[in-house]
DNA sequence: GTGTCTGCAAACTTTTTGCAAGTCC
DNA sequence: GGACTTGCAAAAAGTTTGCAGACAC
């Protein structure tokens, strides 16, 4: 995992930032927990246990630099919380976009891969004379969980 | 425009609810501008000149019932606000989604109707065993107006 | 050494809540 | 009349900001 981390603090670096403890802290605490959807209270929580007097305050700001950084992807599940994860996507290249599915009963988040919107892609730009570069697709349903315990009752 | 107004007291009505004046008045600011993803504070604005005594409470607590209500839905255009549209789909028929077109350039946001989703559904539905009920897509890209600006430049 | 970063506290923004008065049916 | 609603103000929750001291390089 130390290649992540050199990867990390080049880019830092290289925007005039500097390497600070926080900084790699809370990039632990995302490489972790990798498709875990963190809430910044989350974070701030997590980031404690190993540094334990890190502000509220920095968190949100390195949150922010790790964003403008493409690094982490702010992210909405409609369960009224902010989350953040690992952006994947800048570490396969691009075009490898991961959704969600959403379960209405009992809120879990499952991940799955897919470029199929890509035919829709192409409509949507002959049609409408629209360039997408990029989309974020929320699936919302029942998990497998939640099916099975409908079916037993 | 008398019908929906109908179907909406209704609604109410048959929920145990109210119909009051702000009720109205709300709904009636959403039914002049659908398609326009209004926050709160516009919607408030909006109400406040036929009903200028209304509060910022009863706007959120009525935007909580609409919501409820599936008379309108919540809406994530990634610019730090949350806005309400709405929900065209309880007129026409289940399965008719649409979705949104987001400019990155001047954040414009167009509306498109699609229901191309269908087979990614179905295979989600076999490999994951998730049954999806419902889908929200989001495309990023550049707008027509925004291409043509570069182009010219 | 200098410019950046951090922790703290205060400020701000957005949304929710308690309550007395008012409205709907 | 009784239950539901409203407006107001206060509170809560989430996020940002100013600043003095600390740290990175």
């Amino acid at each position: 995992m130390p290649d992540k981390q050199d990867v990390f603090k080049q880019l830092l670096k290289s925007n005039g930032l500097k390497v600070t403890n926080q900084r790699i802290a809370i990039l632990e605490v995302m490489e972790k927990r990798p498709e875990e959807h963190l809430t910044v209270e989350e974070i701030y929580d997590y980031v404690k246990e190993k540094y334990s007097d890190i502000g509220l305050a920095t968190v949100y700001r390195t949150i922010q630099v790790l964003s403008d950084l493409n690094v982490i992807d702010k992210l909405n599940l409609d369960d009224g919380y902010v989350r953040y994860e690992l952006n994947i996507a800048s570490e396969e290249g691009e075009g490898h976009h991961h959704h969600h599915l959403i379960c209405l009963k009992c809120g879990s988040v499952l991940t799955f891969r897919d470029d199929l919107l890509e035919t829709l892609e192409e409509r949507i730009q002959k049609s409408l004379n629209f360039q997408v570069t990029d989309h974020e697709v929320k699936l919302y349903g029942y998990c497998e969980e939640c099916r099975k315990m409908v079916e037993n009752e």
